[in-house]
DNA sequence: CTGAAAGCGCTTACAG
DNA sequence: CTGAAAGCGCTTACAG
């Protein structure tokens, strides 16, 4: 009994228990057992697919995937079968016809702006808090780099591969950020821009933390302070927000305490340090407290400052803000540091994100977490004002 | 002229330009333009398909497919059409209904073993290296977490999301690349296994480093060395590749030159290196070369050899292997180091794989780069012996 | 509890 | 140069 069928586009699909037919791909007439089908004996990629399984339990596809996703109950019978003819294919699920079915790859993209090209320790931190906390709920988290522009955003919500969108290193006015809400896809910021509004954001509550490190300066008698930066961004998007809103609270926090008060910048690296020490040395001569927001930038300002001729903490106290005590221990002495709450705004940002996808109709969270003081060498008395 | 049709499941998707029929998801009787058909004045998502496209222009969907994707002649009328038809319905291309039809999805994952859980200075570097170079060839390359073990892999080949795997953090006896070996999927190694064989693979060429940095000390006149370095990882599997080849090369360079040599290990953060350095002064007090292989502990290492009462470099001498200028800046004094061609690997990783999936059959690449040398304030002659 | 079939949004061999 | 239709590998409303 040999029938020559039309052929299926590239193998054979349906529950034909045995036929003949002239494949277009294999260029032979050949005999096929659907029913027991072995992916390894024909010439295709290895891979089962549902169909294979279900032939092999003699089942329906249906009842593959219901007995796989738990959508349906499934006899006892049934399941055992169709798990055994899974194990017996190696079977994987192929996320990808599954994604197109239901609307959802359960993958989670953590935005990462190339174009800045340094991922800071803080920064890596984001991600792996992140991107555990996305695991233990489900989902997979990857780091996605890509360029500032909102373009690039559109392209990935619209491509439907991610089911969600984390953002960091946030501006105030990020033209990401309104492409995302245009969008139709969840996402959740770690930082914020300046309107918030209906934006479910994690950030670190810079404000707080620079009147804590003001305070503490004063304690200590300090009455002439700088804050070194790393820059402002991009200046037309109204600059990054941790550095604009620490500028702003500084300058805040400073006037009302009747301070002496400078901002410096430099570059995102050691060297950067080391160049803003020899500057900060030759302009701010009678400062004798600094506060530091610049990750990379710390260790070397340290070692500059003492190249030019300061001793820690004698003639001067250093503070880092929103870096991390291993960051702050590569200095020498040890910096002081008020830790940036890492691991913490990572786990909320993917939970405010997950929240949305499940559809909880919980109200959006704007959350904002405090730094925690670390002491260091870094911190002493005002020195006696020079005569 | 009404009629009551039987529905297709989700929406319109025929080219019937008017007709009226019960939606069961909008539970109404209504009319559809579905050839006009505007996506934001219908109640579901508002992204268009190719289907509005083609309807919009009044072409076929394969036409929109030809013009989209260049695969097929099409006359300027038509382009024009089609392309006008895109603006108006700001069209996106969904990337999972591509990349099932296509099976490809363009997107890379660079593999990130989670459990390590600490992402260097340097690995970030081929992270954003390797990410460059897939987006000028075409491609997403994303940073992807997960656990070390090889069913992760296989989650993830076979999941069909991505055209192709670059691992990270290779062990000697890695099952995560039997795995790769495996599937079905392209793959290349940013470091190697014990037995290459048939692996695509780009790495540091640890040995030739090893032998350039004791080199370097011998003619400084330091004949007693140590190498540090950050644990051998899981000895099972034979151990982290960088730190198995090192030590060995350590052990082999220092036999054939006559040399002293040790080695010790330590934790992977700043302070792990103030405790190496505690620890090393108490156990090789006659020694005054040091080769540290552990990026995260230089500094603090560097810092904890003063507090113990060197002077860098009149009483020993620091080598920072497979490190970056930035991280050696850190300390103080900036160390010499012997950069790791970070962008390098990650560049000719994201090619070796790029050339697989686009079936260049030439061999498969495996590539040793060498480091190359920065001086730095810590290297100086060796201090005459003790008496 | 199980199955046939439509649908997700594309690509492409085949036939004009 | 253009189109109708099958297929990619799944999910799920509907009907037993």
């Amino acid at each position: 009994m040999i029938s020559i069928m039309p052929l299926p586009r590239r193998r054979c699909q349906e529950k034909i228990k045995a036929l003949y037919f002239v494949s277009s791909t294999r260029h032979t007439l050949t005999r096929v057992e659907c029913g027991s089908f072995d992916p390894r004996a024909t010439g295709r990629s290895n891979v089962a697919t549902m169909q294979d399984v279900a032939n092999l339990a003699n089942v329906s596809l249906a009842t593959v995937s219901f007995t796989i996703n738990n959508s349906k109950p499934v006899s006892p019978k049934t399941r055992a079968k169709v798990e055994q003819a899974m194990k017996e294919l190696n079977y994987r699920r192929n996320a990808v016809g599954s994604a197109l079915a239901r609307g959802r790859t359960h993958v989670l993209a953590l935005l990462y702006p190339a174009l800045q090209h340094r991922l800071s320790p803080t920064s890596v931190r984001f991600f792996t808090s992140a991107a555990d906390q996305a695991r233990l709920r489900g989902y997979n988290l990857v780091l996605w780099p890509m360029s500032n522009e909102a373009e690039a955003v559109t392209e990935l919500t619209s491509s439907g591969l991610v089911d969600g969108v984390v953002l960091m290193e946030v501006q105030l006015d990020d033209p990401r950020v309104t492409e995302l809400s245009r969008s139709n896809i969840p996402f959740a910021l770690i930082g914020r821009t300046r309107d918030t509004t209906g934006i479910p954001f994690v950030d670190v509550n810079f404000e707080s933390a620079v009147e804590t490190a003001v305070d503490r300066l004063i304690q200590l008698g300090h009455t002439n302070l700088v804050l070194v930066d790393g820059g402002g961004g991009d200046q037309l998007l109204g600059g990054y927000g941790p550095v604009a809103r620490t500028r702003k609270a500084f300058g805040e926090v400073t006037a009302q305490r009747g301070l002496s008060a400078a901002i410096m910048s430099g570059l995102h690296s050691s060297a950067g340090g080391r160049d803003l020490a020899k500057e900060f040395a030759a302009q701010h001569p009678d400062t004798t407290g600094v506060l530091i927001m610049n990750e990379h930038a710390g260790p070397g300002f340290v070692a500059g400052l003492q190249q030019a001729g300061y001793r820690l903490p004698r003639d001067i106290s250093v503070l880092a803000i929103a870096s991390s005590v291993d960051t702050a221990s590569m200095a020498e002495p040890e910096m002081a540091v008020l830790i940036s709450p890492a691991d913490e705004l990572g786990r909320l940002g993917v939970d405010a994100l997950i929240d949305q996808i499940d559809k909880k109709d919980d109200p959006l969270p704007q959350l904002l977490i405090e730094c925690t003081y670390s002491p260091g060498a870094t911190m002493g008395k005002a020195p006696r004002k020079k005569p």
